[in-house]
DNA sequence: TTTATATATCGTAATATTGCAATATAAAAA
DNA sequence: TTTTTATATTGCAATATTACGATATATAAA
């Protein structure tokens, strides 16, 4: 064993796990910050902004892309990252729920 | 190499990962929604609750502890675990400060 | 005190993640 | 076509996570 027992978990727990998962990195953080904090939807230039190599950086980039918190455009030989505000707003509304459960409770 | 290079980013961005990591295993979500539907704060029946061995809930429950998602106290041999609000402000927040920056954007 | 109940910790096997050098791919520029 | 530039993929070593049996701990009940 050892393994995360996915299959003993509903669709939505796992969905909004992988999610969490996605964010679960201080790299892929970082990235998001950065995306958020360019004006022009600038591209690859994460790996100047970033202490990794560039294939490190790829790889973060695609578990955020396979997440859907970033959208990829190809612009020329360059490839133009940003934030997916569905997926922002899906996070969103599973806290909104915790807040409104949490909202008839006490501790 | 292999361990993630923690020392690289900032305080926050690691704080943030953290908390998140937390809620990266469909386990722990599925601990989280346990806790936000029964009214009272019940204890340790998470275990009968869910497909996992009583020392492997006993993991996740300290990870979620450890990242301040839950707080628990001592009732005689029991233990009342409930959600910490703050937590779960500190990370809405984050949320907010995304869909700020995201508002002066387009993709 | 002895026994039962609830939870935590230890040890360890299976698996997943992280990071990077080397290399591949693919479009743009020369 | 050749070269340059930007990004992705492969392969692999280091490390982290997940799961659980066995065991420890600690309070309550008998």
């Amino acid at each position: 064993m050892g393994a995360s027992k996915s299959d003993s978990f509903s669709e939505e727990h796992n969905e909004i796990a992988s999610l969490f998962k996605a964010l679960s990195h201080p790299a892929r953080i970082a990235i998001v910050d950065y995306l958020l904090s360019v004006d022009t939807c600038i591209c690859g230039d994460i790996v100047n902004e970033l202490p990794l190599a560039q294939p490190t950086i790829s790889q973060h980039l695609a578990a955020l892309k396979n997440a859907n918190i970033i959208k990829g455009t190809i612009e020329g030989t360059a490839i133009c990252y940003c934030i997916n505000p569905d997926t922002i707003d899906k996070i969103e509304n599973h806290f909104g729920m915790i807040r409104h459960k949490l909202k008839n409770k006490c501790c």
